[in-house]
Parts: structure tokens; C-alpha cells; sequence
RNA sequence: GCGGAUGUGGCGUAAUUGGUAGCCGCGCUAGACUUAGGAUCUAGUUCCUCACGGAGUGGGGGUUCGAGUCCCCCCAUCCGCACCA
């Protein structure tokens, strides 16, 4: 063979790592560039050909980076703590350290034979303690703190105790409480707090579930029941960060659909927060004593309760109120007659799951109080319902319904008979009868009608007006709403970061920050405990002491110098969070880095990875980085600059077809009159070729098909494909190594490249790898006689020769510049085409195209660079420079078209005219056949692009 | 239901600003070289038609000298969110 990629890529990956040439300094004359890919879980299936996408893609970039002269950092670690690491350890027993281990080194050795740029001096791994100390310490950190709301930045806590003792109107008795009122204070302002929160709690797997792990009520794993407990949890308050995480997206260089899919996620929408009171004269059973409510409407005295509304404008349209079945309003307005109907339906409700409420989203339910409350405007009567269509999370879990213009209280109006009211019409004064309606009038555009002193503002005045009457009135105020809710930051398990707390009569403590790391302790098992606590409860040396600051044996505590530690853990987004700024400075055991390594690589510039991030890893990465950027840490606001999401690789199955009639008998694809007479049978994608299916692997793949018989079109046996998930069960898995062997890294890394644009979802299928690796032979060949001797001359290159090479060169950046990969590809493609043609064999020409080609195959071009004569290595080399002057003409090949339709071409030479083009193509036979011999209505000439002729 | 994206040959795709639709590759067809081909090279390959020519970028309409590209309506597929007031 002459290329041979078997010799060429095993010798420079050595001489990669033995020369350090991917080793970056934290310091250069060089402008920075920071390529990162996302944190890959080092899973035990390892990588196949979906991961590396991503990876192929920012190396290309890095290095396109570095040969423009950029210091680049591209690194690469691993998100090593998680569940499926621990799973394996319930089952085996083996420790999860030892699986994440191998599993990491199966992973590395994967990486190792793409030929990938990283720096892997800077690796890191959430489960080091090393590394996780600085993730203890920003939840410390966390702790620590609290958002000043005024300030819009977190600051420490200290200084809101100071304000309290100062005697702020927060916390008038602050210098009257005792620690532990204190500490339950200040609790509601920790940035990381403890609170009881609603889980999924798995009483047999002792365990939290994840919404995706709960079907129907009982748990993925096992079937068992799944009941909805609270439970006290750790929490960060990312809410407080939500306005500058919806406001954070303007700045950065992201797609629209994922910043979309982030504003959805955080889900702000603006409105009013109202206080409607209630009509305690009508309750005075419920609520004795109740003083009269008009027409002073301060929420103070009058009993009340505070609503939030979208549509402020529409107020006067409010028929009824709906109460979230926990609303704790409900027992108190309840009427005795009301009271039995009520309490049947609340408990029915809440036990109802999530996944019932949301099956069953066209069922309409509830149920009426018996109480009324005044609409504030109108001081109407307003019957208060309570129904499981509001939720007790969003807004104030109690709603102003306007049937008329909200789908859901229309559908409720309808089902329940209640009336309905148009306060909005689409025409100016032109109204309907909402009787005749089939559906709500959802629209936030048009005019305000029946709206006493709003009739006749269009609907965004309306709400102005309405939430300036309100304030007025002093019943409310404009608010904002998030979606968004806190982040749950505890986990009952054991592969993850202990949180640095210990309990001193059930109040949590943090751990000085000079003894982190609290390290992972050893446990006797990976399950819950029999009473129900998280793993870390089988750990022995579990305590803290807190005079000799160390961990003690669980069995000397005595709540007076030794206390509990936490049992819970971190989840997987508390090593990922920070990680970026971690390779910055990655060995540093002083601080979670330096100043001066963040002040020099800044943020991510280029970030690529998968857009199934974008809820998860994306705001959880942006709200620690903006923590970390208000205490002083960080020094950009948004971690990430440009963001490239790679689309999903899918597997391309093959089917071989069972005739049902008999058994074992298989029919050639082409040759089935009726899918209903076979059974298709998922084949091993390796034992299938160009969707030909290899006989005799087929019969030793299975005992069962040692005798398969087969019905043969032209000979051969098609198998039938189709586009699914790439799994192991559908025998689609490809994986990377495989085609490296067979092909090598260069043609896997191109071939990923040119199977269409990064982002876009697509297919595997090995059909064209072939094309890329005839590609590769023929680069090869340029460099080669026919003998494979190395053949490249010291000649001048011609003019032609210098138009290819020009041609590629700007083609070539371009397309690196805005991810365009697949392109390039194709130009390469073209480019070895014409030098081939032009049989070219110049260093001149060559010698530049190795260093275009370096990016996407580093193997081959380094080979090259060498036989060329160079000593260093080609990634030190010098993007070649573009020169227009190669690519000028003295002539341009004008399409000619009549009434928009290309006909012919014909050449003229540059700064041609239109008179002389004309002129010039009057006279062709071509001409006069399109005109039919008359005179054109209208000549249309673009300089160098087109001539069209109307006639 | 809401939001986003995508629809181009048998297949993956290209066409960067409205200017020659189908580049490049796979596959396929024919040929050359060869003991052989899963090697290499040459020619062809959107569809209909012997040809002249016609049609053609999911469908329908529009703007324009000219539309894959811009505008309106519809359809299909994929992704995200979803009783969010």
C-alpha cells in the first residue's frame, strides 16, 4: 500500500506526545483563543462515532486557531462522578472509582488514536479530590452569600447580618433571636440553602427519582411506588440570577433556538400581582369578625390573597377565581356546606401524579369553595373555585380567571357553567356574544371593551393603565414571574462530592475552608441504609471534630466537639458547572485558579457540544460562572462566547426479511411483494456492506441462521435500512476504532466532516467513507511517484496552478471560519482533482495544502511536512495567506438567459459593458433562435453575473 | 397547544449578497488496464423524451427582468417546552 496510514499515525501521535507540541502556557505574546468541548461522562460502553463529531469539529477549529497565530487552550477531562458508575457498584460491588478508572483509560485510549490537540497536562476529573475541593469551596462560597436584590449581585451574608443587627426593617428582631432563629433566617437568603422541598421519594430504592424515572407512578428500575414526600434538601437560588440569565443571552454568539430554548426554561413573563379581598360577609361563619371591606382595600386588614395576572387589561372581565388545590386559603374560606366536596376533591388531587395531571390535560375539574371575593375594580362578587389546572409553583398558585380570553379558564367557564365576558374585541367596539363561542379570544392585541375606564385603550395601554390604577389603589404592582424554579442540590447517593457541613442540633455548619477536601469516605455499601439514609450512612469515619478539625469515627459523636456530617451528595452539575475555568489554572492547589490564568484566558470562546445541554449543563454553567464573576473570581459575566451545537448521529439499521410462511428461509428486499409475509429482523450493521449482506458472516453470526436459506436478487441479498437511535439493541452501533483500523483517523475525522453541516441531525452510515479515503490516497499520490517514491519538485509553479491553490486557500478559511467543515471537504476534494489533472507536483503548491489540510487530517500532513524537509512540526507552521491576484480574469463566462432561463454562455472580456455585451451576442445563431428574430422588450446585464433578455 | 428547526437526484449533500440548480462524494451504467478486484483510470448518471424540447428544489399563491434563496397560506418530519395564569 502506498498510504499508509497504519505507519504514519501511530509515529506522529508518539512524536505529538514526546515533543509536548500540544503543551499550552498561560502566557504569550499571542493573542488567546480558548476552544472547549463539553464534559464528556466517561461511560463503560465507550465512544462511538456520535461523540468524536463534536470533538473533530473544535479540533479542527483549535488548530486552524493556532496556525493563525493564536495561544489556544483546548482541553479535555471528565465529568467522572454519576449514576451509572454506582449502579454498577450496587450490582457488583466494585467501587465506583476503580469502573470510573478503566473506564476513563478505554476512553483516553479512544481519543488518543483520533489524533486530537489536547493539552492533557490540564486534565481534571470531578471525582479528584483535587479537583472537587474547589467545588466544595464554591458551594461554601454559596453558602456564604446572598443576592442583593438592590445591587443585583450576590454579596456576603456577613453583610446582610450586619444590616440586621443595624436594624433592618427585614429582620426587626434580629438582636432579639437566638442562633438558631437566626440561622433560619438568614436561610432564606443563602445562595445554597436547606429547605424542604417536594421530591420523588422511591420508599424500596430509598431513593430520590428524577421525573424521567418515574412512570406511572412507579419507578423506572423495579416498578416500585413513587410517592411525591417533602423532604430537606440543599438548594442554590438560581432564580435570584434569573433576569440576568434571560438578559446574559443578548450577549452571547449562540443559535436563536437554543437561547430560545433558555428563555422558555426560564420562562419570564411580566404582569401584575393583584390583592383581591375577600367577601368575608358572605364567609362571616368562616371568618368571624372579618371587618367591613370597602372601600379601603389595604391588604393588611381585610382578609385577602394575591393573584398574579399576565392581563391586567383584562380585569374587568373576571368571573370567578381559581385556588391550586395546596393553596392554604382553601380551608379557611370554605363553606360548611362547600367543605365535604372540597376536601374530597383536594385530597383527590394531590394525590393525583404528575404524569396524570399532564396525561389528562383536556379534563376539565374542580370544585366551588362557597366563598366570594371582590373584584377590586368592579366590586363585583366573584365565586372562588379551586381546581388542579393552577399550580401551586407558578406565580402566587391562585388566578384571576377571565374565560373570555384564557383557554383553559373558557374551557372551565364552558364545563362548569359559569358566565363569560368580553373585555377585549379584535375590531374597535365591535363586539360578539361569548355564548356562541367556541373558543377564548386569546390574543394580546386589540381594544379593551365593557372595561369601565379602560373602554377603548388598545390592550397594551389597557394593562398600563390598569396596573397604574392598581399601584394607585394601593391593592398591587407591576411584577415579573419566572418559570424558572431553584435547583435542587442534594442527592441520595454516593458517587458524588460530599457537601462540607456538619450538624450542630440540626443546624448546618460549613467545614473550615482549610480542610478541604472533605474526601469521599469508604462505605461497606453503595445502597441506602435500612432506615432510609443515603449511602454515606454506611460510612464508618463520618463525623466531624470540630476542635481538632478532622473527620472522626461516626461513633464519637456527642453533639458537644463531634457532629454528623451530611449525608447527602452533590449531582452531576456541581463538578461540570466550573470546570472551564478549572483548565485554566488546573493543578493549582491554593485557589480554584489564579487571577492571572483567568485574567488571560478571559471565558470559552468556542464552545461546541450537544443541544440536549441546553437546560441543563447551560444554566446551571452560566449561574455558577455568575456567582463566581460577583464574588470576583471570574472576569466575564457569560462563560461562553460562541456556542456551536452539534447535531445527534443517528444509527442507520439493516434489516434482513424472515419469510413468515417459512422459517428459515430470508428474502432479498427487492424481491418482497408484501411486507406482511415477512418479519424484519435487525442485522449487525458490521456483517452489512453497502446494504449487501455478507452470507457467510451472516450464518456464523447466529446458530440460529447456521442453515439460513436465502432468495437471492442478481445474487446478492439487499437488506432494508431505516434511521433510528444508535443503540446497541439495533445492532447500529459504529464504533470509532473499528474505521480507524480500517481506514485511519484522518478519513474517520474527514469523513465525520463531510457528512453534512455540524449542526444538522443526521444519519451514519459508512456508504461514502470510501470517497474520503480515495481522497486521501490520491493527496497522497500528489506528494508520490508511481513507485511511492517522494517526488515534489522545487519548480515554479504555473498560473494555473496558482488559481487552485489560491482558490482553495480562500475557500478553505472561509469555510473553517464559519463552520462550514463539510464544505472544505468538498474542496479539497476539487483541489487534489485539479492538481492531480494538472499532474503538479511543486513544492510551492504542496507544501501550503499540507498546512490547509492539517486541521481536519494532522496525521497525513505532518507525514508531508516532514518528507518536505521540515524539522518542526506542521502545527507551528503559518496559515497560508490568500492572494486575489491569482484568482483575476480577463474574462468573464456570462450565462445568457431569455425571460429568466439560462440558454447559453458566452465569454467577455472584464469591464465589458452592456452596449458591447449586447453588441457582442446579437448576432449568434444562439440569439436570434431564442428572440425568434424579434427586437428583445428589455436587456438586463449585471456586470459578472448574468445577462437576461425579456422578449 | 406554544416555540424552534428542517424539507433539493436512488443516498449524504452544494449553491456565502435574489443571478448558470444539483458542486463534491456514495451508488449505479459503460469502457480501459489486469490472473484477479472490495485496486486504479476514462466517460456517463435529476426526471420525461429517439430527438427538438419540456418539467423540476414538500404543496399552493405572490413580489421580481430573474426565486432553492424574499413575502403570505398550507402540508410533512424532527427537536424543545407544555394546564406557566
Amino acid at each position: 500500500m502506498d498510504y499508509n496510514f497504519n505507519e504514519i499515525e501511530p509515529k506522529w501521535q508518539r512524536f505529538w506526545r514526546d515533543n509536548k507540541v500540544y503543551h499550552v502556557e498561560n502566557s504569550s505574546k499571542k493573542p488567546h483563543y480558548y476552544v472547549l468541548d463539553m464534559f464528556p461522562y466517561p461511560s463503560g460502553a465507550g465512544l462511538h462515532v456520535g461523540h468524536p463529531l463534536g470533538y473533530i469539529a473544535s479540533d479542527i477549529y483549535a488548530r486552524y486557531k493556532r496556525l493563525r497565530g493564536f495561544n489556544v487552550l483546548h482541553p479535555m477531562g471528565y465529568d467522572a462522578y454519576g449514576l451509572p458508575a454506582e449502579q454498577y457498584a450496587i450490582q457488583t460491588g466494585q467501587h465506583p472509582a476503580k469502573t470510573t478508572e478503566a473506564n476513563i483509560a478505554r476512553y483516553r485510549e479512544q481519543l488518543d488514536k483520533i489524533g486530537f490537540c489536547f493539552d492533557w497536562d490540564r486534565e481534571v476529573r470531578t471525582c479528584d479530590p483535587k479537583y472537587y475541593k474547589w467545588t466544595q469551596w464554591t458551594f461554601l462560597q454559596l453558602f456564604n452569600h446572598y443576592y442583593d436584590e438592590a445591587q443585583q449581585k450576590a454579596r456576603p451574608i456577613s453583610e446582610l447580618v450586619k444590616q440586621f443587627e443595624e436594624g433592618d426593617e427585614r429582620a426587626p428582631e434580629w438582636n432579639s433571636m437566638d442562633e438558631r432563629q437566626r440561622q433560619e433566617l438568614l436561610m432564606q437568603y443563602r445562595l445554597a440553602y436547606l429547605a424542604d422541598i417536594p421530591v420523588n421519594w422511591c420508599a424500596e430504592l430509598g431513593t430520590v427519582l428524577a421525573n424521567d424515572e418515574v412512570v406511572n407512578g412507579l419507578s423506572v428500575r423495579g416498578g416500585y411506588p413513587v410517592e411525591r414526600k417533602l423532604m430537606r434538601q440543599w438548594s442554590l437560588r438560581i432564580t435570584s440570577y434569573a433576569q440576568r440569565l434571560v438578559d446574559g443571552l443578548e450577549q452571547v454568539d449562540w443559535s436563536d433556538s437554543l437561547k430560545e430554548i433558555q428563555r422558555n426554561w426560564i420562562g419570564r413573563s411580566e404582569g401584575a400581582a393583584v390583592w383581591f379581598p375577600l367577601d368575608v360577609k358572605s364567609n362571616d361563619n368562616v371568618l368571624p369578625g372579618a371587618q367591613a371591606y370597602m372601600p379601603q382595600f389595604d391588604p393588611q386588614p381585610v382578609p385577602s390573597f394575591e393573584i398574579f395576572t399576565t392581563r391586567p387589561d383584562t380585569i374587568f372581565g373576571v368571573t370567578f377565581m381559581v385556588l391550586c388545590p395546596e393553596h392554604e386559603l382553601i380551608d379557611e374560606i370554605t363553606t360548611p356546606e362547600q367543605k365535604a366536596e372540597v376536601e374530597a376533591y383536594v385530597t383527590w388531587a394531590k394525590n393525583r401524579s404528575e404524569r396524570e395531571r399532564q396525561a389528562e390535560v383536556k379534563k376539565v375539574s374542580g370544585v366551588f369553595t362557597g366563598a366570594y371575593a371582590i373584584n377590586p375594580l368592579t366590586e363585583e362578587r366573584i365565586p372562588i373555585w379551586v381546581s388542579e389546572y393552577v399550580l401551586a409553583g407558578y406565580g402566587t398558585g391562585a388566578i384571576m380567571a377571565v374565560p373570555a380570553h384564557d383557554s383553559r379558564d373558557f374551557a372551565f367557564a364552558r364545563h362548569f357553567n359559569l358566565p363569560i365576558r368580553q373585555v377585549v374585541s379584535m375590531e374597535k367596539d365591535v363586539t360578539s356574544d361569548p355564548a356562541k363561542w367556541s373558543e377564548s379570544m386569546d390574543a394580546k392585541t386589540g381594544w379593551s371593551v365593557n372595561s369601565g375606564f379602560v373602554t377603548g385603550m388598545k390592550v397594551k395601554d389597557a394593562m398600563k393603565a390598569v396596573i397604574d390604577k392598581i399601584e394607585e389603589m394601593g391593592i398591587g404592582h407591576r411584577t415579573v414571574n419566572y418559570r424558572l424554579r431553584d435547583a435542587i442540590f442534594s442527592r441520595q447517593r454516593y458517587w458524588g462530592e460530599p457537601f462540607p457541613i456538619y450538624y450542630k442540633d440540626g443546624i448546618p455548619y460549613p467545614i473550615p475552608e482549610e480542610c478541604l477536601p472533605l474526601e469521599l469516605p469508604q462505605v461497606s455499601e453503595y445502597k441506602p441504609t435500612a432506615t432510609g439514609e443515603p449511602p454515606l450512612g454506611h460510612a464508618e469515619m463520618w463525623a466531624w471534630d470540630e476542635k481538632k478539625r478532622q473527620i472522626v469515627s461516626k461513633s464519637l459523636i456527642d453533639n458537644v466537639n463531634v457532629f454528623p456530617l451530611e449525608l447527602s451528595t452533590m449531582p452531576g452539575f456541581a463538578g461540570s458547572s466550573g470546570y472551564y475555568l478549572r483548565y485554566m489554572d488546573p493543578h493549582n492547589d491554593d485557589a480554584y485558579f489564579s487571577p492571572s490564568a483567568v485574567n488571560y484566558w478571559q471565558n470559552v470562546d468556542l464552545y461546541v457540544g450537544g443541544a440536549e445541554h441546553g437546560t441543563g449543563h447551560l444554566i446551571y454553567a452560566r449561574f455558577w460562572n455568575k456567582f463566581l464573576f460577583d464574588i470576583g473570581m471570574s472576569v466575564k459575566d457569560e462563560p461562553f462566547q460562541k456556542l456551536v451545537n452539534q447535531g445527534m448521529i443517528q444509527g442507520r439499521s439493516n434489516f434482513v426479511y424472515r419469510s413468515k410462511a417459512d422459517n428459515g428461509l430470508f428474502i432479498s428486499k427487492g424481491l418482497i411483494k408484501n411486507m406482511d409475509d415477512v418479519t424484519p429482523i435487525h442485522v449487525d450493521i458490521n456483517i452489512v456492506n453497502n446494504d449487501i449482506l455478507d452470507i457467510d458472516k451472516f450464518r456464523a453470526w447466529r446458530p440460529e441462521y447456521a442453515n439460513a436459506r436465502f432468495e437471492l436478487e442478481d445474487d446478492k441479498y439487499i437488506c432494508g435500512w431505516e434511521i433510528e437511535k444508535m443503540s446497541k439493541s439495533m445492532f447500529n452501533v459504529q464504533n470509532p476504532d473499528d474505521l480507524v483500523e480500517r481506514y485511519g483517523a484522518d478519513t474517520l475525522r474527514m469523513y465525520e466532516m463531510f457528512l453534512g453541516p455540524v449542526e444538522q441531525a443526521k444519519p451514519w452510515d459508512t456508504n461514502g467513507i470510501e470517497g474520503v479515503f480515495r481522497f486521501f490516497k490520491k493527496f497522497w499520490r500528489l506528494y508520490h511517484d508511481e513507485q511511492n517514491n517522494y517526488a515534489v519538485v522545487d519548480e515554479e509553479p504555473t498560473k494555473a496552478e496558482l488559481k487552485i491553490l489560491h482558490q482553495t486557500i480562500k475557500k478553505v478559511t472561509d469555510d473553517i471560519e464559519r463552520f462550514s467543515f463539510n464544505t472544505s471537504v468538498s474542496t479539497f476534494m476539487i483541489c487534489v482533482n485539479d492538481l492531480a489533472q494538472a499532474k503538479c507536483r511543486k513544492r510551492a503548491i504542496l507544501e501550503p495544502l499540507a498546512i490547509l489540510v492539517l486541521p481536519f487530517a494532522p496525521h497525513i500532513a505532518e507525514e508531508l511536512w516532514h518528507l518536505m524537509g521540515n524539522e518542526s512540526s506542521v502545527c507551528d507552521a503559518q496559515w497560508p495567506e490568500y492572494d486575489e491576484s491569482h484568482l483575476v480574469e480577463d474574462s468573464f463566462k456570462y450565462p445568457v438567459s431569455f425571460n429568466g432561463k439560462m440558454r447559453f454562455t458566452v465569454d467577455l472580456p472584464n469591464g465589458c459593458t452592456q452596449d458591447e455585451a449586447v453588441k457582442a451576442i446579437k448576432d449568434l445563431d444562439e440569439f436570434k433562435k431564442w428572440t425568434g428574430g424579434k427586437e428583445p422588450k428589455k436587456i438586463i446585464f449585471v456586470p459578472k453575473r448574468i445577462i437576461n433578455i425579456v422578449c
